[in-house]
DNA sequence: CGCATTCAGTTTGCATTCAATGATGGACGT
DNA sequence: ACGTCCATCATTGAATGCAAACTGAATGCG
């Protein structure tokens, strides 16, 4: 996918990654959302150089979105700028791994206790829907769908505690996870562990016991991020 | 400085937000602080229409950086744009400025708990020294000085955790917070608080107990939104 | 008289052009 | 042979130009 020996990326490629039809006043939204999902989904790695014009005619759209783009994914810490010469995807060392599953732990938390106290309605039903889905692809070890599915759980969890800024970092929070190279999810046996986690945290919130909601989604993260530096250290 | 009957600003006024010399090469940096620190100051209000034009006007650039900065702003949530109207500065509701208090009561507890744990060389010495600082302003009454510090102890605090994550999500809560109207440190009495539970989670982090530095750098932040609601409210 | 429609004006969105700067490779001196 | 200096180039940074889209008001119709 990417040729290693000169930096290039194949314009091709990295094309498809954004929508066949026109961006009617939204070209820079749409170059965003595609250079992050091929960052997240590992096309774009650390090694590559971003060039703007060459990803500026892959995606056939002038500099000027891609710029803006950068410039976000930037802020977003998913890429490294250096002035006139160019941008790279930001490494990601352990250090940040073990810093990012410390948040993570602490605003999910929080996010299930919030979630507890306000249980909207239909909330449960919609978690555990989203929770037998899962179970489905469980049973087919199609991890693909599972991960995707688990990301679903996880957005609306954060969306029906009804606060802005809340899920706006566990937005950026997820950008990052994403990063990391293949889900747990494919670990031997974690499947299963995810869903009874995922359960326990239903439960709780079904009985709007906010603490115990907190403590068992914190649980969760603690065991995610062993299973992830298990994964990573080469188990 | 904003004439309300036509929503426009003053350009001359504007111009000051911006440093006085050139810009090489970071003249969107230098626009986007500027305009930040327009709208956290007071001078840019909900009901100002941030014209990109005049705003490039007022600074002397064209209206590129000004573009940039402004998609920016709205990303970190500081304004709302209108494809093809334009942007204002989001307002801030009470919901919101609660929402902003549950999230920050938990991420400067996680701090303050990071920090007694790693407690890296020369924190206390400088924590305290802020401390002493912050006790001369509070002397004096001088509620601006005092403000200063204030953010400067709690930036000196994230920066101790040693965690980027939770360093980039503290400083979007303290963004947001320091666009609320006046600071709590002018509140009667608030500023001997302020101190006392300082110097409570200096303690704590001094004999590194995390648990400590966490629950009283929490309490600290609850008594910061009673302040906040009550100022708010119209006391 | 009220409502839909259309038309001009304003403002942003993207493309293109121009300028500045850091990097790269070669020549030269030692 | 090696290090330094300088010219050239590649790449980003900023400015300008042009087209599309949203607003608001004026106008025609029921």
């Amino acid at each position: 996918m990417v040729d290693v020996t000169t930096g290039r990326n194949h314009g091709k490629d990295l094309r498809r990654y954004l929508g066949p039809g026109v961006h009617r006043g939204r070209t820079t939204d749409a170059v965003t959302d595609a250079l992050r999902e091929a960052i997240l989904d590992g096309f774009l790695t650390p090694t590559t150089w971003l060039r703007e014009d060459e990803i500026a005619a892959a995606f056939e759209v002038s500099r000027t979105p891609v710029r803006e783009a950068m410039r976000r994914l930037a802020d977003e810490g998913l890429v490294v700028k250096t002035a006139h010469h160019g941008t790279t995807v930001a490494p990601l060392s352990l250090e940040d791994v073990l810093a990012l599953y410390v948040v993570r732990e602490n605003l999910e938390g929080l996010a299930a206790r919030l979630a507890a106290v306000r249980c909207p309605a239909g909330l449960v039903e919609r978690l555990d829907e989203i929770g037998s889905r899962m179970k489905a692809a469980a049973a087919e070890a199609d991890t693909a769908r599972l991960s995707g599915l688990n990301l679903e759980w996880h957005r609306a969890l954060r969306d029906a505690t009804g606060n802005s800024y809340l899920g706006r970092f566990l937005g950026q929070v997820e950008h990052a996870v994403r990063r990391l190279p293949s889900s747990t999810l494919g670990h031997p046996g974690r499947a299963d562990e995810v869903l009874s986690e995922h359960d326990a945290v239903v439960r709780a919130i079904e009985q709007r016991d906010g603490a115990a909601a907190e403590q068992v989604a914190k649980a969760h993260m603690r065991r995610a991020r062993e299973i992830r530096l298990a994964v990573m250290l080469g188990e």
